[in-house]
DNA sequence: TCTATATTTCGCCAATCATCGAAATATGAA
DNA sequence: TTCATATTTCGATGATTGGCGAAATATAGA
């Protein structure tokens, strides 16, 4: 049961669910991601790494970007698929709709690249 | 998103679990949960609040028990029957499964009466 | 090599959580 | 009414969580 909960606990909380949703369409970079939540690296890191380890997504490296995207096997994979209906029909997802269009319509360096900007700098 | 977060929620924790997998069979009084999940009755009543709450479950009052059941139309339904199958597989709920027929087997009232008795009475 | 960039790890803090025991509430039975 | 019983509420406590910033790590490019 311990794995059960993990994934249950992982998927309890909005700006985990929020980084999984974006996910379905697509793998995502660690910066695209943070665009995204409007967290800092170190907390979506965290939610990234809750993530992992209940299996949920996993990552790959390129360069210097990592990039995650839902795990081809993962556990409970219907309950996401379900999960992912009900998400699909409330506000916040259709806001992070139109927010991912902006982030895909964006270069990737250049995305990132902003995220580091002290003020006064760039 | 806010109740599917609150679903998720109380879905995260073992005894909750348990307790809501043990109502599939049909309700059951909060003694009966306390006897099975063996924890205090306030921790208990907590955690029926938290599942009703999320209306994954309902009560009903019967003269001095208050029975509690699987909600008619709960919110993810699907999501939760997903998740049924997957406990159904658990050691975990295997075992709680002999312990209900123990439960199943006690007449009510004197299963509640010994849950109160003090070292020395009864 | 050195520097900028991308991500993670670490340490901290405030908020939430699971648990308990004690007290309060409600109900049936004597 | 009084007493025993069934459940909830309250208050406290230790553990976990989500968040941040700073420091560490890793990599690409100059």
């Amino acid at each position: 049961m311990n794995s059960i909960v993990a994934v249950l606990k992982a998927l309890s909380d909005p700006n985990r669910l929020r980084a999984l949703y974006a996910l379905r369409l697509g793998e995502l970079c660690v910066c695209q991601l943070i665009a995204l939540l409007e967290l800092a690296p170190s907390t979506v890191s965290k939610h990234l790494t809750i993530l992992r380890s209940a299996r949920l997504i996993e990552s790959r490296k390129e360069g210097r970007w990592i990039h995650y995207r839902l795990s081809k096997a993962s556990p409970m994979s219907k309950v996401v698929a379900l999960l992912f209906d009900e998400l699909e029909q409330t506000t916040e997802m259709a806001d992070d709709e139109k927010r991912l269009q902006q982030i895909y319509s964006e270069k990737v360096e250049t995305l990132c690249r902003r995220l580091f900007c002290k003020p006064g700098r760039c």
